[in-house]
DNA sequence: TACTGGCCTTCTGCATGCAATACTGCCGGA
DNA sequence: TCCGGCAGTATTGCATGCAGAAGGCCAGTA
């Protein structure tokens, strides 16, 4: 079994902080104050810091610690693209062999968002059905990239599943990109990827 | 001035030296002893093997601590088309005004490089042209991930700049790629940059 | 010989200590 | 009033300390 460290888990903490809002943008952190609550030493918590400075979650700040990164419309703008072309890469590098058993239990998952009212259980299925959708990917490297990006991107996300409107509009999206698989269109089920990421950029930006 | 902090020196050096071969795949780090080498204490040098191990140049094995990834030419396989797709895709994402100054100064640097002789001294010049080629990319999410995955291309680089012959070829790529962005042929640009690296790797591949 | 178990050493992971730098508030002068 | 300097505090960055786990060694046994 794979042990767990600290660092680990703070990053973990922190992240979901940061996400709901407990840390807010360009706050500076104490690391002192943040060890104590959390009830270990600084060691620890600021492995943990440096980890999400290197994800881009925090910044680092030399002589003056880590800053929550500010929250930027504009980043938005630039990180969904980014998430769209490193998923699409991901798909179209899996082979078609390793995706024929995904397109069943990727409709089951949909059917399981359908049933379920806009908001974060939502969302966590979503993010279900997209790590079901690359786990067969044979790019190690890409997908630590993925897995390092898509936190940043689930700061903007908060307003997105609001909508339910948009919601079905997105399980239908996901619905044709398992139907793509199923017949065997690895690239039209990748351009399919990128618009479900453009479309949920553009339902966002709209507020 | 921006203040340097430990951590970020020895992660260069620690680089280097895993490039260099002084540090070997697979071998694990001694904390106690790279510390006491490099004259600092085990706290800056566990951030800086942290921070490696999020890049994929060491691997952690909790409890047991950090290894030298593994060598391993599949990952060449793998990371080559990676560093090409993510910088095709910086390439694409800046904006035609900022790359109309970019062309003259991507041919002198060439023309630089067609005076060197194969060797570590050429590839740094490469590295120099690849990073001012992607110089004006409006995304800093997409260049952080750049940064952090080309060293580890690197490993794998050794041999190939040892070829007169690729070198010759790969400055030509370079020329192509120039001019192409002076005609102002972005997707002509970006599809030459990845064919060079598929190139380079190709004549990896062969030895 | 192959294997097991226990002892001992080494090393990691986390906690704590310490010095230098950055911040805060206040005061005096322009 | 605004700015600059100064003293005191707070906080970081790095060093050191410590407990427990991992790994090696060797004797004893099947």
């Amino acid at each position: 079994m794979a042990k767990r460290l600290l660092r680990g888990d703070l990053i973990e903490e922190i992240t979901t902080r940061v996400l709901d809002g407990r840390l807010l943008a360009d706050t500076r952190i104490n690391e002192v104050h943040l060890a104590r609550e959390l009830g270990v030493s600084r060691t620890p918590l600021r492995e943990a810091l440096i980890g999400l400075a290197d994800r881009g979650l925090l910044v680092a700040a030399p002589g003056r610690g880590f800053l929550v990164a500010p929250f930027d419309p504009d980043e938005a703008r630039r990180l969904y693209p980014l998430v769209a072309e490193l998923e699409s890469l991901a798909l179209r590098w899996t082979s078609p062999l390793d995706l024929s058993s995904l397109p069943d239990r990727l409709d089951r998952l949909a059917e399981e968002m359908a049933a379920l009212p806009a908001g974060p259980d939502l969302s966590a299925v979503d993010d279900r059905w997209h790590a079901l959708l690359l786990s067969r990917c044979g790019n190690p490297h890409l997908m630590r990239l993925i897995d390092q990006t898509k936190p940043l991107l689930k700061r903007y996300e908060a307003v997105y599943f609001g909508g339910t409107a948009r919601a079905a509009e997105s399980i239908d999206e996901h619905r044709g990109i398992a139907a793509a698989l199923r017949e065997g269109d690895l690239p039209g089920a990748s351009a399919l990827l990128i618009r479900n990421w453009v479309k949920a950029l553009a339902y966002i930006e709209r507020g």
